[in-house]
DNA sequence: GCCGTTGGTTTCGAGTCGATACGAAAAATC
DNA sequence: GATTTTTCGTATCGACTCGAAACCAACGGC
C-alpha cells in the first residue's frame, strides 16, 4: 500500500479557479449595462481601495498579474469615461496618480460588483470564513515569495505598522503617520508579521 | 453607534479574485511554451477529470463560465492542435464527446500547471486547507444555485450516489454503476448532501 | 408530422493581452 | 557635474479571447 497523498490542495485550487471564473462572468454581467469589461471593474475596486502609496499605474500592474503596457491601457479607456483621474506626482515626476471620479465612485456603487457574492457567503458563518481567509492569505503569501511578486496588504497584519497612539499609526517603511481610515486600505509594500499559531 | 459591519467576506472575495488572477498568469507561463492561452489549460485540465456524464462542450462551458461558441472556439483549436478528441454520442447525435488525447495527457503531465499552488500551499496543514475547502465549496454552491447555474461535484457528496458494495457504486439519477475511480471525477449532475455541521 | 427545445458550430466585431520600442525623469556611477 | 543605468509610464502592433447572433441538425412532445 503506498502512501495516500493528499488531494485537499489541488481541490482547494479547483475552486480557487472556479470561483474565480465565476466572479469574472458576474463582474462581465455587472459592466456590460456601462460596456465595461471585468478587468475595467476589477481595477476600479483595487483604485478604490489602494492607500497612498499603492495609487499608480505600477501597483495596479502588479496587484492584477498583468504587464503595465496592458493596465496602461486600462487606464486610457478608463479616463477617456471619465471614471478615473490621473495626476503627477509632487515628487516624483515620473509616477503617475490614479484617483476614482466622481463618476468612478458612483458607478462603482451603482453596479455593486460584490453583490452575488455576499449574497453566495450569507450562510457561511463568521468563523468559517476567517478560517479560510487565513488559509488563503497564506497561498497568497508563498505564492508571492516563490515569485518575488509585490506583496498587497493592509496595515492590520503589517509588520511595518507601529500604533503610536490611539488613533493615529505609523509606517516603519515609509515614516509617514497614517490616520485609522488609512490603516485599512490595500498596501503594496506590505509586510507580512511573523505568524502566529491558530 | 452603528452595528460593526463583518468584512471578512469581501476579505475573502478579494483574496479569491486575486489568487485566480495570478494563477492566470501562472497557467500563461505555463502555456507559453506550447503557445496556449490560459483556458486552454483549464479546458484540458478539466478534461481530464470530467466523468462520463460531463465531457461535453456544454458541460465544460457551465464550468467555466462561458458562452457555448467561446467553448467552441477553444475546442477546435486544442483539436487542431492534436490534444483532444471528438466524437459522437452513440444515442444523442447532438452531442459531442471530448476526450484528451494522448498527446494532451502528456502536455499536462509536463506543464505541471498546479504546481505553482503546490508549492504555495506547502506549508498550510491539512486541517487548515479542509476547512477552506468546506467553506469555499459552500460559497460555490450557493453562488450557483443562485445563478441557476449547473452545480459540479463528485460523488463523495453528491446525494445521488448510492454504495452498493465495498467498490461499486450506482448514480441515483442515471442509474448507472460506477468504478470507485469513476467517482472521484467532476460530475455535472451533482447534488449536494444535506450539510453536516462541521 | 409539426414545433419548440437543445447541443454545437460559424461568423463578426470589440476589446484584452504581451512583446517591443520608446520617452522622460530619477538614481547611480564615474 | 557628466555619464550610464534603472525605473515609471506610454504607444504601437499582432495574436487571440469573448459574447452576440444566426444557423443547423437532432431530439422530444404533441
Amino acid at each position: 500500500m503506498e502512501a495516500r497523498l493528499d488531494k485537499n490542495p489541488i481541490v482547494l485550487l479547483e475552486l480557487v479557479e472556479r470561483l474565480g471564473n465565476l466572479m469574472r462572468t458576474e463582474l462581465r454581467k455587472a459592466g456590460s449595462d456601462e460596456g465595461l469589461q471585468p478587468v475595467h471593474l476589477q481595477a476600479l475596486v483595487y483604485l478604490s481601495k489602494a492607500n497612498r502609496y499603492s495609487n499608480t499605474p505600477q501597483a495596479l500592474a502588479d496587484y492584477l498579474g498583468l504587464t503595465k503596457g496592458t493596465v496602461s491601457q486600462t487606464l486610457l479607456l478608463l479616463d477617456r469615461r471619465g471614471l478615473i483621474e490621473r495626476f503627477e506626482d509632487d515628487i516624483d515626476r515620473r509616477v503617475v496618480r490614479l484617483r476614482l471620479s466622481a463618476a468612478g465612485e458612483r458607478l462603482l456603487y451603482e453596479s455593486q460588483p460584490a453583490l452575488p457574492w455576499q449574497n453566495a457567503t450569507r450562510n457561511i458563518s463568521p468563523n468559517r470564513i476567517r478560517n479560510a481567509v487565513s488559509a488563503l492569505r497564506e497561498a497568497l503569501e508563498t505564492l508571492q515569495e516563490d515569485n518575488e511578486g509585490t506583496m498587497f496588504g493592509d496595515c492590520q497584519t503589517c509588520s511595518w505598522s507601529q500604533k503610536l497612539s490611539q488613533r493615529i499609526y505609523r509606517c516603519g517603511q515609509m515614516g509617514d503617520r497614517l490616520s485609522g481610515p488609512e490603516t485599512r486600505r490595500i498596501c503594496r509594500i506590505y509586510r507580512a508579521k511573523v505568524e502566529e499559531a491558530v
